[in-house]
DNA sequence: CCGAATCCTTTTTGATACTG
DNA sequence: CAGTATCAAAAAGGATTCGG
């Protein structure tokens, strides 16, 4: 029934060290919330951190398959950024976290 | 509509903080899984680490009220531990990002 | 058995300054 | 505008040792 070790806690393990890093879940939701695509300084503007953060939250996103990187013009630059559907997918479950806390009004420290 | 800022979103992040803590998922499904109360030395076998790393989840989890911890006897020591309610009551949100991984399958870095 | 204390390493963060 | 480079500080981790 119940195996020892199911190899997939090791991606449950690894999405939610992905969530945890700083404002990613934040760029998700803006993202998400978001009918176009978005641009850098919007992002950064929306999330409110560096250009550092939002960069290596971005880069992080798009080699994991969660964000689409679009260069749309060099000069002057112009980059989108989209979540893919499978990024938008996962919505439900962030919902589920939402409500949790919610209904059983955790505060956690 | 959409709200600037949501203050849950701020108990989200501390949630997902909390479960990137190292061993403390494990932890929690192995509590879970167990329909008996089980002893530190149980868990911290089940998840293979060091005392110190056990001891600070476990600290951190009954903080939050997620495991209740009952000292059953003082010499020689006996200590049990089991999940809240609310602490059980999260799993299917962990399912919910489980079968994400899976239907989609997911391969974070 | 169930931890607490110590100490050192690794990881992550964020500020600042700079570039095409 | 959309990043990169650098670097220092903070946070987290883990091994070891000790104690009631």
């Amino acid at each position: 029934m119940e195996r020892k070790c199911d190899p997939v806690f090791a991606r449950v393990d690894r999405l939610i060290s992905l969530l945890n890093r700083s404002k990613l879940l934040h760029i998700m939701m803006v993202l998400n919330n978001h009918a176009a695509p978005m641009r850098f300084t919007e992002i950064k503007k929306r999330v409110d951190s560096s250009s550092t953060t939002v960069n290596r939250r971005l880069i992080e996103l798009e080699q994991n398959g969660l964000v689409i990187r679009n260069v749309v013009n060099d000069a002057p630059p112009m980059v989108q950024y989209t979540l893919t559907q499978d990024a938008s997918s996962l919505a439900p479950t962030i919902q589920s976290m939402y409500d949790w806390i919610v209904e059983k009004d955790i505060h956690l420290q």
